[in-house]
DNA sequence: TTGTAAGCGTTATCAA
DNA sequence: TTGATAACGCTTACAA
């Protein structure tokens, strides 16, 4: 590939004049520039963005680290933080499947001098530390934390307030014997959601029974060994809140197996609501989260930390959670596909926990 | 953050000495190397990445562009990649959302001197030639094309002989009336399982009637929308080809609604055999890709033509397709979440353009 | 075994 | 408006 020097000397003008033409950075001869352009093009010349970053001090792109995670959620945070990169001129280094702490800092150490920020996703406890050495080596946005970290900003899900919205939404409808299907062990947003439920059932003056709680991983197949074992137990359940939507499927898939109606026989809630969750049948009542603005509003704090370095500022946003009603808790409302577009709150009013008040947005329906 | 200068001045070494440190590349004393690291460890120290690619002349990354899908497939191939990719020592500098050939020159472009090769996901026409562009910057994997191209390496998916085992399966089934759901116009996955589809219906010497190819867009949505076109056409199709399984879902879904009931009033089958395919009532019968081992294979491919450049050898690999009976056609089988491990070949001995041949599975009832 | 110095392809400073 | 030239942080001959 051609350099600057190349281009330089074919145009006639010094590298200056080029790297002139190139940024815009000053004026430059009308002359000079077609001289370059033309140049450029028949040399199909184009900058070095490596060597660019060296003295500019700027790499252009965001690092990414995220988690083993699988399927839809992860798809569509990558989508959002692409796009919105894009639209703000970075490029994005993306690197997945990252379980401990260890492997995080590893990453991060191996992304310096390529990134001029990073999102860490780090659903674990043990990552929580390591972001703490991450962010010494560059803007950190952290995404959905276990825990509000120390000098950089993240930005949450309303999980436990949109758990809190589900169950409640249950035991409105007369269940009392409400279990829960919970993600993996010391994930945080299972963590999050089973507080949400413990909370529902408290409030409701409901007494948590051990045997309700089953464990899962937030996949679909641990979804549907949970139904055996859910069916078994005595009292039987009469619903069951999925603390994601896989899990959930997985569920449906089991009970129908065994004979068992959904809603009629036992209803069924999700969290999430990815894509399929509407043409499940029934379809899913879950809580919509959207992974998309997740990676948006990353890449939106992260850039602002890149722009105005030690502004100091650090925000901790929460992405709240809408309650989409469906048919597979036996609500009354018809199906329709425009559910979505409303948003419900999944919490706001919804008690405590003080999540952000979401504005403008009138509920219906209970 | 340290440079290397500085690690050289703590550790009362040369900057060569401290390179070589980290880098292994010479004998360098125990006693220096010992001060080196102690002093980089002290300061925090990592070799600057982009400085480093300068000199090296590698970058230690690939670069991916995609095209604007979403879902589950999408984040299978990132994975693969992904894992395929550190596995090798390479980063991954993505790029989706990529619809048109002059996208894809501009994105290629501003990964120059960022990337070392690229694997390209072009999944419509207009895309290809654009490759022809890209290919002369750096070594380049076409993922899926189109159409078998130029001087690059590619990868594709056994589209045709996937969809003419499927159709192949219906019509042993009983079917004549066997409807095709297609994906977007122009889309090249979709062209070839249209091709499958047409084959098979040829070999059985059945003639296709065009009020039974409704298009789609490869979104559940759009297979919901397909519901009422197919029941309305007379003689109403008894089996239905999605040439996905989102569409296959959204069609499952507005059938339960219309009261059709599957596979006894209407055989379903799909194609990708995403996660969920097994979980919906009734399973889905649908040819199985391994995104997961496409990406992985996409990286493989390109890492050999940037680890031997000029080597010249270009391949040309088929990502085989398996097929996968579960109930949505009326298989007598039981349900078994076993069924994937059983590798029935989705090309090869079949035949021709090579069906799969169905072992040891009979079939009953159409 | 070590250090000096010449790049790598840019941008940025400073004179001209 | 231009052109030399010194960085940027590193690797790698080449010499010592």
């Amino acid at each position: 590939m051609a350099t600057i020097r190349d281009v330089a000397r074919a145009a006639g003008v010094s590298i200056a004049t080029v790297s002139r033409v190139f940024n815009g950075s000053s004026r430059v001869s009308q002359r000079a520039e077609d001289r370059v352009w033309e140049a450029a093009r028949e040399l199909d010349y184009w900058p070095h963005g490596g060597a660019r970053s060296l003295t500019t001090n700027r790499t252009d792109a965001l690092g990414v680290l995220l988690p083993d995670i699988h399927g839809e959620f992860f798809s569509e945070v990558i989508r959002g933080i692409d796009q919105a990169a894009r639209r703000d001129g970075f490029h994005v280094l993306i690197s997945s499947s990252h379980a401990d702490a260890d492997g995080v800092v590893v990453a991060s150490r191996a992304m310096h001098g390529r990134v001029d920020g990073m999102i860490l996703m780090c659903s674990d406890e043990a990552s929580a530390e390591a972001s703490v050495q991450v962010s010494r080596q560059f803007p950190l946005v952290l995404l959905n934390p276990r825990s509000s970290p120390n000098g950089c900003s993240s930005i949450s899900i309303a999980n436990y307030e949109g758990a809190y919205g589900v169950v409640s939404h249950l035991i409105r409808l007369g269940h009392r014997e409400v279990a829960i299907l919970c993600g993996p062990n010391g994930n945080g947003d299972s963590d999050e959601r089973v507080r949400g439920y413990l909370r529902a059932l408290a409030d409701a003056g409901i007494e948590p029974h051990p045997g309700l709680s089953v464990s899962g991983d937030f996949t679909e197949s641990s979804g549907y060994r949970s139904a055996s074992l859910l069916l078994r137990h005595d009292p039987r359940p009469t619903a069951v809140f999925a603390a994601n939507d896989s899990m959930a499927i997985g569920l449906l898939s089991a009970l129908g197996n065994a004979g068992v109606e959904v809603p009629r026989d036992m209803a069924v809630a999700g969290f999430d609501d990815i894509t399929i969750a509407r043409y499940l049948r029934p379809p899913l009542t879950t809580a919509h989260v959207d992974a998309f603005e997740l990676g948006e509003r990353a890449v939106r704090l992260l850039v602002t930390s890149i722009r105005m370095p030690d502004s100091g500022v650090v925000s901790h946003e929460t992405l709240p959670v809408t309650f989409v009603v469906r048919q597979s808790c036996g609500s009354p409302l018809p199906p329709r596909e425009t559910m979505l577009g409303i948003d419900s709150p999944g919490r706001g009013s919804v008690r405590p926990g003080g999540a952000a008040a979401i504005p403008t947005r009138r509920r219906r329906q209970q």
